[in-house]
DNA sequence: CTGAAAGCGCTTACAG
DNA sequence: CTGAAAGCGCTTACAG
């Protein structure tokens, strides 16, 4: 707070309005005077409060972002990539996490009250959507980073999860495999898993069930005709197949191959070696926060969808050989 | 924004004050008044303007978190932490990361202008220290998490670093180990270190050296007497060893011991069993948050060390026998 | 070229 | 019990 406008005037010798002005070298303002206010200004080392200027503005050059745990990878790298854009743009960033739909609804009405410009939503429940419509219909932008809305009102950065799914699979088809099983599904998983059966139809295969739970996949596994391979939902759900696996004494990729989704740190390192479907999280929150700015300057924007790459690494080789 | 307390008095047909006075449930309105309004408002959806009533009360329930890259996962879990405890206290959490100083700098000057309430830092250069000092001297409240600062006026929440670096020494030489080694120093890696060296001076050992890079330990260990134990600075250090050590053929822990640092989420896994100095992560993110609430409520805080804990699990076992 | 005024959305004395 | 006024820190027409 310390030293404001009206202060630094008084100092200065002339009106706020005048030091207003000069401090936005509005030519209006001569030349001399604005110089004198500006050094000024330094040598007081004064800050305008973002206060008084929002109020006037009627922005607050806010945003939130309403992200699912910030501890799970996933999340973080999207949140760097927001961090990296927004700043530049001279946005600061709001971050709320979201456990359950009550905690998400108080952070939305929290960014309300913090007056933001935008949001940014990774990840909600189905409760807090109609929350978030109402905010839209109100005029706030508000885009979907990694998080698909059936609305239209939500441009959103995604990858084409379908599409990766079908990639995850075609690998397995390529490399011969006949019998794939999909881990652990759930509403949000839907996609990829369509897009698995895309490929196995295709194919002429069997279609993969779908694991709902570790133990569901242990029964599987120890079936008489076991799937070959696993396309899991993400990496940290591949590390969970892989450790089932592992424990009934089944090796990667020997006796079974694992496909990941997400491409996380960790899947490069040589003690998983993990395939798996990359996505660019980074750039999916640059993505977000880039459209979200163009909104909130008036411009209009459109969803994007990226597309996903598929890393081979050895956590899937050919099917082990029939006896 | 949308619908103001004005626009409210208006609709209720009393004055803004009284609104005011209303939706703060303050007795001197008249009870049947004070239900009328609060009734219109959740009718209306009213949410006031932290923006009004920031430059009125000079605060703004905002708080800024400069943070390291959020992306490595130490820092995740103190924001987590932070971002968990500042919420139900009603507080806004702006997060900034910094990557070099000048990074840092204009992130501050962020925090400055958007007037955040107090700031709570995780890792800053030096030359940041200069600057936060400028701002706790002229009465922002600064806390650090996991982050010392030599100042006073900058209380913070950190684990016993000596003594972290201590208990990993002395684990190893409880199983034996005579040669050890500390990976890959750096300025802050000092009081581990420091502590490891307590440890095996007591223990009559001679001082471990300390390997600066990943080449420089792959030298040591080609050595004809090398270590037959490593410190690591954190638990991705460890990995950075672990992989170092089995690119010459050795095994962890037949070959070599490896103690980490930290107790990040993948320590635990099948893969890596790492013995570890754990810090209680989140938790230094909920107690600098909460030290950081108390001040900006004018309390006086007091810094506060928190003590690592070493959890032993299969990167470490006795020195392999000599022939 | 500069200043006085009004107003952004709120709150808090002060009258009445 | 309620309202008119002043003010938080800024900006933007409008006078002069």
């Amino acid at each position: 707070m310390s030293v404001t406008l009206k202060i630094l005037a008084k100092k200065a010798s002339v009106s706020p309005a005048t030091v207003s002005l000069a401090l936005h070298d509005d030519p209006r303002v001569a030349a001399a005077t604005r110089k004198r206010v500006q050094k000024l200004a330094r040598r007081l080392d004064y800050v305008p409060s973002n206060l008084g200027r929002a109020l006037q503005a009627k922005r607050s050059r806010l945003v939130g972002y309403l992200s699912g745990n910030v501890t799970a990878s996933f999340y973080n790298d999207i949140l760097q990539g927001i961090v990296d854009t927004l700043s530049p743009a001279g946005y600061g960033l709001l971050v709320a996490t979201v456990g359950d739909e009550a905690d998400g609804l108080r952070q939305l009405a929290m960014f309300r009250e913090k007056c933001v410009d935008g949001i940014i939503i990774s990840d909600y429940k189905p409760a807090l959507l109609t929350e978030v419509l109402k905010l839209t219909e109100s005029g706030l932008p508000v885009v979907g980073a990694s998080m698909e809305s059936p609305h239209s009102d939500i441009p959103s950065v995604v990858i084409d999860n379908p599409r990766g799914g079908e990639m995850a699979a075609e690998h397995l088809l390529a490399l011969g495999h006949e019998r794939l099983a999909y881990c652990f599904g759930s509403r949000s998983s839907q996609p990829r898993y369509q897009g698995c059966l895309r490929a196995t139809a295709r194919h002429g295969v069997a279609e993969p069930p779908l694991c709902a739970t570790r133990d569901a996949l242990r029964r599987l596994l120890e079936t008489p005709q076991p799937p070959t391979a696993i396309v899991a939902f993400s990496d940290l759900h591949a590390l969970d197949v892989k450790h089932a696996a592992e424990s009934l004494g089944l090796a990667i990729p020997r006796d079974l191959s694992v496909v990941g989704f997400d491409d996380l740190w960790f899947a490069a390192l040589p003690e998983f070696q993990l395939t798996t479907v990359r996505q660019p999280k980074r750039r999916i929150g640059e993505l977000a926060a880039g459209m979200l700015v163009n909104r909130m300057r008036g411009g209009a924007v459109a969803s994007q969808k990226l597309q996903p790459e598929i890393i081979t690494r050895n956590s899937t080789a050919a099917p082990p050989i029939r006896e």
